[in-house]
DNA sequence: TCATAAATTTAGCCGCACCTAAATATTCAT
DNA sequence: ATGAATATTTAGGTGCGGCTAAATTTATGA
C-alpha cells in the first residue's frame, strides 16, 4: 500500500499523531519544536507528506497538518515497535524505564515485522509499556485509556497510575525514586492554592513526592 | 577521535575489512559488486574516506583502498555488533541461522554501546557467532582462526566444522539440513576427479552432504 | 480597525550518497 | 610492444532533508 519510508518520515508521522493526539491539528512550529528543525523544513516536509500517493496527510496553508488514515497507519506501526522495543530492553535486558526511549527512538526504524512479531511474542503479546502507554495490536488498534490525570484530582482523593511521561529522563528517575509508577496506589494529600503543586503519597512504599501542575497533568490514573 | 558516521561508510568500511582480509587491498570494482552500486559512487566515496581527519582508508589512485588503524576499528565495532545480534537473535528469540544475517545488517547501525554490553553480557561474552565467525571482544581484537578449509581436506580425512558462510541463506538451509554446521564432526568421503566436488559425511547425523569446491573453501575446519 | 507581532511559507542554498556517460589509465594478449 | 579490453576516474546530474533570509499571511491588542 505504502512504499518504505525514510526514518524522517516515520518520525515525522509519529509526531504528527502525538500532537494531534490531544487536541485538533498539528501546527509547524509544534512539529518543528518537537523535531528539534526549522521551521521551514517543516513546511517543506508536510508539502511532500501531503502530495504522495496515497497522501500521508491533509495539509491546508497556515492551517496546521492531520494524519490521513494511511499515515496513521505508519505512525501506529512506528508507535507499537517503539513500545515493545522498550518493554523487552526492561523485561528481558535490565534496562531502567528512563534508559529506553532514547535506545528505541532508534531502534524503530530498524525492526523488520519478523523482530517485531519475535519480541511480541517473547514478551506475551503485551497492551501496555513501562511507562503505561497503551500498545497498538498487530492490526494496530490501540487498547482503551484512561483520560483522568492527577491534576484532576480533589485533595484527599485517590488512585492507581495507569501512566508517567516517558521523554525526559530525569523525571521518570525521579518518580521512580519514590515509586511512582504505573500500578501504584496513589493519595493526593494536598495542592499548594496558588500554584496548584501537589503532594502525593504514593502508598505502597509509603514515600512522599511533589509534582507540579504540569507534570501532573502527564500522569493519568483510575480513580478508586 | 572519529566523529559519528553514516550508515553507508559504516558500510564501506566493513566491506574494505572483508575484502582485505584475505588478500592485499580492495578494488574500487569488488566494493562496487559487493555493496550493489556503481564503480563511480564507490571512487567518490572512498575518495572521501581518504581525505577525512583522522583518514579511514588509505588510497592512491587505481590502486586500491585498505583501512588504516582508525578505519579498521570502525569496521571492527560494526562487525562486532553485528555478529553479537545475530548471536543474540538465535540464542534468545528463536531465529534460525538462515535469517538472522539479513536482520543484522540492518540493526549493527541502531546499536548504542549501552545495548552492546548488555547483549554481550546477556550471552555470557561469547567468542563466535552463529556461523562460527569470530568476534572481536570489547577492545576490538580479533580470537585466533583457524585457516584450513574443507577444499584442504584430502580424501578419507576427518576435521571438526569450525565456520561456515553466512550470506547466503539458502546455502544455511542446505548446510543446516544435514547438520552441518560449527562444532560438527565430519568426514570427507570422496572427491570427483574433474571438479573436485566433494562427498561429505557428518558423523553426528550419519548424513552426506555434497560440497563444490567454491563452498568448500569457505567451509573452514579443524583436522582430527 | 489597523499597525505590529508572530507564524508560516517561499526562495535559494548546502552536503550526502547515489546515478549515467564520457574520459583516462591499466592490464592483457597477440 | 602495442592495440584492445577492462578497470577506474571524472563530469555532470538527481532526490533527500536539512539550513538561513526574505516575503507573506494570520493573529493580537491598542
Ligand atoms: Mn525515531
Ligand atoms: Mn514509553
Ligand atoms: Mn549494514
Ligand atoms: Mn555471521
Amino acid at each position: 500500500m505504502v512504499k518504505k519510508l525514510s526514518h524522517n518520515i516515520q518520525d515525522y508521522l509519529k509526531q504528527i499523531y502525538e500532537i494531534t493526539n490531544t487536541g485538533g491539528k498539528a501546527s509547524t512550529s509544534q512539529l518543528a519544536e518537537a523535531l528539534g528543525i526549522s521551521a521551514a523544513s517543516v513546511t517543506n516536509m508536510i508539502q511532500k507528506l501531503s502530495m504522495t500517493q496515497p497522501p500521508l496527510v491533509t495539509y491546508t496553508k497556515h492551517q496546521g497538518v492531520e494524519l490521513t488514515n494511511a499515515g496513521q497507519q505508519v505512525a501506529l506501526k512506528i508507535i507499537r515497535r517503539h513500545r515493545l522495543i522498550e518493554h523487552y530492553l526492561v523485561k528481558e535486558l535490565g534496562y531502567s524505564w528512563d534508559e529506553v526511549h532514547e535506545e528505541a527512538e532508534i531502534l524503530e526504524h530498524a525492526m523488520s515485522p519478523r523482530l517485531e512479531k519475535r519480541i511480541d511474542a517473547a514478551l506475551g503479546y503485551p497492551e501496555f509499556d513501562p511507562h503505561g502507554d497503551p500498545i497498538p495490536d498487530q492490526n494496530l488498534r490501540m487498547p482503551e485509556v484512561t483520560k483522568t490525570s492527577l491534576s484532576d484530582l480533589k485533595a484527599g482523593e485517590a488512585g492507581r497510575v495507569i501512566r508517567v511521561p516517558h521523554n525526559d529522563p530525569r523525571v521518570l528517575r525521579y518518580l521512580g525514586k519514590s515509586g511512582l509508577r504505573p500500578g501504584a496506589s496513589i493519595k493526593l494529600l494536598a495542592r499548594t492554592p496558588y500554584d496548584q503543586t501537589m503532594r502525593v503519597l504514593i502508598r505502597d512504599t509509603d514515600e512522599e513526592v511533589i509534582i507540579g501542575p504540569v507534570l501532573g497533568a502527564q500522569i493519568t490514573l483510575a480513580v478508586e
